[in-house]
DNA sequence: GTCTATAGGGTGATAGAC
DNA sequence: GTCTATCACCCTATAGAC
């Protein structure tokens, strides 16, 4: 058996909470980062510039600098992260043409490890969503209307598939929920679910995630097949 | 597609943001069921006690003769929700002792219609969750101690079962996972679902839920049996 | 118990020197 | 481009009259 070089192993590296590295950036990108980090962890409303200035090395001053203020540093942060969770899932989908289970694999798969590294995305994205900012101040914009578009004709697909296998006794709206909800909920509740199923470790917890990436298209196809 | 008969679907309650009615109601009951409605919907820091004052029709002031403090009135809330949210679902299912398969329908059932009727609730607990007031500032409260206590018992009713049943092949914590997941997730996630499987109203998205009520229960025996 | 008026503290933003 | 000092505002909490 081939033995994979530890180099090669990236599908996951796990999420630490790094400072933000003064060397090699600029001031601007400096300030990026530390806004990123602290709005994607604590929210807007509970992130203050102050904190993102010392996390970053500078000074407030800097701040309103180089972004003017604060909503549109944090504007700046959403739209990279907004990319990352719902892009992300979508892109590679409509890029390559190739089974469904393929696709559902590599889907699955994709979207743990982008989880593993970046664990406080969902929640993030999910505040953005309940704010109601999501639909009201952003649904205009460019990146947010191709986002929207892969999404739609993602989930399209996963109709049409489902209407060629004739499989008609569950709403398409079930199959998409329930694989959603099988890969993201469990990051989003990890310190209820760590806690009550056996005080689970944060590695166990990352390890429980790996064996998801196999499970949840077997399960998730199960269902699609159910009664 | 499963149909529902009508009889069946008397259950819910639909969601209503009702404002808080006057009549019959003490200045402080009132104040507490408008706070309750605001920091359930928005969260803590985006509500002003200017709002919960408006909301109550009082002023500031009696809000503060009241409950001494935001935060105080914020912890009462907090324990209200939390004790609907955790506790509701454990109480039961510790008290009545019968077969794990009715069980696991009551449970499904019972918190879903309760999610139908507070769908604000998930979001409000996660969010307590994430910022790590939960566990730092409320773990030796006794109403959350006893409902600690409740849901540990609960997993391990449920582990007690897989092991009985010679259920070896997949970790308890996956079972937990996806039961909550499936029940829980669509909640939170609603507004970005109903857009992306085919613009679903609330209407509908309240039908697909109460559907769920049946389906979720097949699926998770399903899943601990699979493969 | 209920109100008006205001104190006290903290936040985002900026002026102006270097 | 970067810093210090400071402003203007808003929020929670309270004093004190009724």
């Amino acid at each position: 058996m081939i033995k994979i070089p530890v180099y090669q192993q990236k599908d996951i590296k796990l999420a630490k909470s790094k400072k933000i590295e003064a060397k090699d950036l600029s001031t601007e990108e400096k300030i990026k980062a530390a806004a990123k980090k602290l709005f994607t962890q604590k929210g807007y409303l509970a992130t203050h510039t102050r904190e993102i200035a010392d996390e970053a090395g500078i000074n407030m001053a800097m701040l309103n600098y180089y972004f003017r203020s604060k909503q549109k540093l944090f504007d700046i942060v959403m739209k990279e992260n907004l990319f990352l969770f719902l892009g992300g899932m979508a892109e590679d989908f409509n890029n390559n043409p190739r089974p469904f289970e393929e696709h559902l694999d590599y889907l699955v798969s994709h979207y743990i490890d982008l989880l593993l590294e970046n664990p406080d995305l969902p929640f993030f994205v999910l505040s953005l969503m309940q704010s109601g900012k999501l639909t009201r101040e952003y649904k205009d914009d460019p990146l947010f209307m191709k986002i929207a578009q892969w999404s739609t004709s993602t989930i399209k697909e996963i109709q049409d598939i489902m209407k060629k296998e004739k499989i008609q006794n569950i709403h398409p709206f079930h199959v998409i929920a329930n694989m959603l909800s099988l890969i993201i909920f469990p990051f989003i509740a990890s310190p209820l679910l760590m806690a009550r199923s056996g005080n689970i470790s944060r590695k166990e917890f990352e390890q429980l995630m790996i064996e998801r990436k196999k499970l949840i298209p077997l399960w998730v196809k199960s269902i699609m097949h159910a009664k």
